[in-house]
DNA sequence: TTTGACCTTCCCATGGTGGCAAGGTTCAGG
DNA sequence: CCTGAACCTTGCCACCATGGGAAGGTCAAA
């Protein structure tokens, strides 16, 4: 019987890795999931990746560094388009970085129209709840707005 | 030859229609698309409705009153199961108000994680923003970041 | 050799919305 | 009465990013 070992400890750093890696190992590296590498490769954002004989794909550190870069940026709001032009342009080293700098200003307004929506959201159910007694009768100020009960 | 004639001015309100209405006039009454009323039909928000003997359907004026509740909670942020609660404990006369607050309750906190999560993001890449000089050079904070170069 | 962890491709689901196609209905003008 | 416009019907596909699962191949350690 085998008793359950410390985790594998392997190796969360580029430098402590053996190369080529296989796709789990490549997922953990980068915190993608398997599932979203191979998305990304079906997207183009990764390039054509290398296969062993048996079809296995083999990520190098550059392919887990496009993958990081890909995780950071997602986890930056941006959309897959906005990566694949992001990456397009870290790998272009005659980029400006004027090119860079349009792209994220216009998805910090875009998520400044977002907030400021939600915003006005949570204003309005905050001040309905606020009227709200919340217990067990039917009157629901909520309710009435949503009916539009007011008008 | 025919004149533009000025918009038909259909009646806005519910009070100066004739009722029962087909599917477009309900949309334009409600402000929803005639596609998602036949979508919210199909999660059951809307008790089945009528039908001519062609077929068409046929909305009176509490299924107009329906679909503008379900387009209210839409615009709140509601999904749409949420809103199929709302609407099952607006047409019950025997419910708690507590029930209606606990669910608006839970959006909003979802609306504040949500809202967070954005600000915390707007607040990095708006610094980043800062630190990029936006000119013709290739050097760039924005995708040393996203590189995670700095580590 | 067996076992279990890993890999492959392919299909389907989510949620809320839009679009399009192919066809039927209704109504008003000529 | 016919035609055309505007409307309606159903059904399928697309988006976006992600997850799930099935059916089957590969690899390494015990």
């Amino acid at each position: 019987m085998k008793m359950t070992l410390p985790a594998p400890m392997e190796a969360a750093t580029l430098e402590g890795t053996l190369w080529p890696v296989a796709i789990g190992v490549a997922a953990r590296l980068s915190n993608v999931s398997a599932k979203m590498v191979r998305h990304y490769e079906s997207l183009g954002l990764l390039a054509p990746v290398a296969r062993t004989d048996s079809g296995y794909r083999q990520y190098n550190a550059a392919d887990v560094r496009t993958l990081q870069f890909i995780k950071r940026g997602r986890d930056l709001g941006f959309s897959m388009a906005e990566i694949a032009e992001l990456v397009s342009l870290w790998r272009n080293r005659q980029r400006a970085s004027a090119s860079v700098k349009r792209i994220a200003q216009k998805h910090v307004n875009e998520l400044a129209h977002r907030i400021e929506a939600m915003q006005a959201m949570q204003r309005t159910l905050t001040a309905l709840l606020d009227h709200c007694q919340g217990d067990e009768r039917p009157d629901c100020p909520i309710l009435d707005d949503l009916a539009g009960t007011c008008c």
